[in-house]
DNA sequence: GCTTGACCTGGAGTTCACTCCAAGCCGTAG
DNA sequence: CTACGGCTTGGAGTGAACTCCAGGTCAAGC
């Protein structure tokens, strides 16, 4: 598929998806005759889980970084291990600080509720 | 307090203070008959929570909109009330997207650590 | 009375993650 | 054969949130 097809299924617009690749976050993305990028389902699947990162704050050098070891095969399974197990630390961090920002909001809610003067 | 000891109490560096009240963030920040700013407990109390908010991914802009019904009285309660309500909503779909992510990473962990060749 | 150190201001610079743009190439339709 | 649409590149511009700096004021210590 072209990059604008790519585009609309990973939700990711054509300028960002060139942008990735100039960052090393894609890699070696395949072209045809006329050097145009074509992508495959397998580049699909890599975006989501970029996306997956993405989402739960890893920043774009971090998952470069885990771009390159992808790119190095399987004896970099370990590290790739390790990285996302500290981010999995990080995630789970992350949960249970907001769960408690969540019941400090829901005690101001309340008080803003109970005092309201409308 | 003066401004360096607000920095070391609140964690947040003074330039970011002066920053955080030329947007709108801090708002008629005391000053001493130098021109200096002296912060109080009740500062201490409000960097806290617009700390709370920036965790929670609160942008600046909002935050700023509170600081500023906040500044206008109890005759906001409602609409304060409702802001948070909204972020309420956000911080709940974020902590249930994160459990996701989180689910799904320990997958691929387990993936990599059966498959491990070191 | 001079130096020192902490503060002040306005404004420039930085980082991150895009986002946009100009100029150019290529294949197809008319 | 030329116009068009979609792609290419390198590079400039954007917005958010700081971060740093120059030049100036002021109170306290020597």
């Amino acid at each position: 598929m072209n990059i604008s097809e790519f585009a609309t299924r990973s939700g990711v617009s054509a300028d960002t998806l060139r942008y990735y690749e100039k960052i090393g976050v894609l890699r070696q993305t395949a072209r045809n005759a006329s050097g145009h990028r074509v992508f495959d389902s397998r580049d699909l699947d890599w975006i989501a889980f970029v996306l997956r990162l993405k989402a739960t704050a890893m920043p774009l050098a971090d998952i470069r970084r885990y771009a390159e070891l992808r790119a190095q095969g399987e004896s970099t399974f370990g590290e790739r291990r390790q990285m996302l197990e500290t981010h999995v630390r990080y995630l789970e961090e992350r949960i249970a600080r907001d769960r408690d920002h969540l019941r400090n909001l829901h005690a101001k809610i309340a008080f803003y509720a109970q005092n309201d003067p409308a």
